[in-house]
DNA sequence: AACTTTGCTGACCGAGCGGTCGATTTTGTT
DNA sequence: AACAAAATCGACCGCTCGGTCAGCAAAGTT
């Protein structure tokens, strides 16, 4: 046996991964030439190949990778002893900080899924659902009234929408942080469930009001 | 002046944009084809392209009639005389009715800017920031003590993460409607308000908690 | 020193892309 | 009937894509 890896093999793997995700992030999956990923990472097209597969194992290990890391911080929250809503807090802030710490990862993840073979885009998804379940499960604990009104599930929804949002006009370098958001989205999160809660479903008390419908823009 | 344009001309002209829209939305933009935009028409590639310049154009004149779509609901909510939280819910309402009405256009707006042209993409964007604007002076007229701690502004950008998001996971035949979740979100919106105002920034309540880095994952 | 694998590259391949051409048929006007 | 533009199409073009190949220098093992 002559020879084994190189030191720097796994190193210099892992940056490509995280120049591909920058790009993909940025250009979409598709928009995306492994030329680019090459050029990006300072090495020939052939030298790309010699770490990686293909095109697509990028974009799964990109996606799967960062699912993986979500789910890390689910079961770091729940090895604590703590309050309900301190857990769910925790969560929130825990989140926003990894969205922070790899936003590339993250927009890969949310736009780029579509591009997964089914069986792969399952293993995505289904990581996904566990993590947004496991979201559900702690507010629930938190407002126990809610389960029996089958609304913490569409509400825990509501809250990712906030927090996955945030990539899309939260500017890095900006006033605001992620970190600065996390105390916020909680306190408008679990101020509002008291005012969610009485209300039944289909009671649009909004719908009676005119709303003709638009000709053509 | 020997013929004019059919009558069905601009009848096919829409239906090719619809088409090239939900092509768009479940595939993304450069991952669809001429070649399936036609198909999916029932017509040749060059018929195709009688109809529309090329396929920039389609992708253009789908997110731009989009967010003329969603300035036209701004106007009317302004133009009639309502109490300030009541005109909130009523845009909240007509806006969910419009992604449903609108699902693959809102799709492409929010997934596929990053494809425009940089003039294109800032009309477009221009577009939505008068959107976003105009939420966030009605809600704060709503909530005037808002404004003071010029927080408005990020809390009607949670507003609209929570319906933007909505349809990642809202299912089209499921059990909840768009219209359903519209007081839903009115209601832990502005209860919600109420608990977070007092807030300072940097106050990161949960920060102070043990959140020790990953190593892996 | 002999050997074998690593790390790397310029050149190349088949395929599919967006878009066009030339020709044909259809249709409203005169 | 004569005409010109509209509407449609099969075939094709130049280009870029993801990916491969043959070959070369460097390096760890024996």
């Amino acid at each position: 046996m002559p020879r084994g890896r190189a030191a720097g093999y796994e190193t210099q793997r892992e940056q490509i991964l995280a120049r591909a995700a920058e790009l993909f992030a940025h250009q979409g999956y598709t928009a995306t030439s492994m030329n680019q990923v090459a050029l990006a990472c300072g090495v020939s097209k052939p030298s790309l190949y010699h770490y990686v597969r293909d095109k697509y194992q990028l974009l799964f290990e990109i996606a799967d990778g960062h699912v993986a890391r979500l789910k890390a911080l689910v079961a770091e929250a729940h090895a604590q002893p703590l309050a309900p809503e301190t857990r769910v807090r925790l969560l929130i802030g825990s989140f926003l900080e990894a969205y922070a710490d790899a936003q590339a990862a993250h927009r890969v993840l949310t736009e780029d899924v579509k591009f997964l073979e089914p069986a792969d885009r399952r293993r995505v998804l289904d990581g996904q659902r566990e993590v947004v379940a496991a979201f559900a499960e702690a507010i629930a604990a938190a407002r126990p009234a809610l389960r029996e009104s089958a609304l913490h599930k569409p509400l825990t929804m509501l809250l990712f929408g906030m927090m996955n949002w945030m990539f899309t006009w939260l500017q890095p370098g900006g006033r605001l942080a992620h970190a600065d958001m996390a105390p916020i989205v909680a306190d408008l999160f679990f101020g509002g469930l008291g005012a969610v809660q009485p209300h039944d479903r289909h009671d649009l008390n909004t719908a009676s009001l005119p709303r003709p419908r638009m000709r053509r823009a």
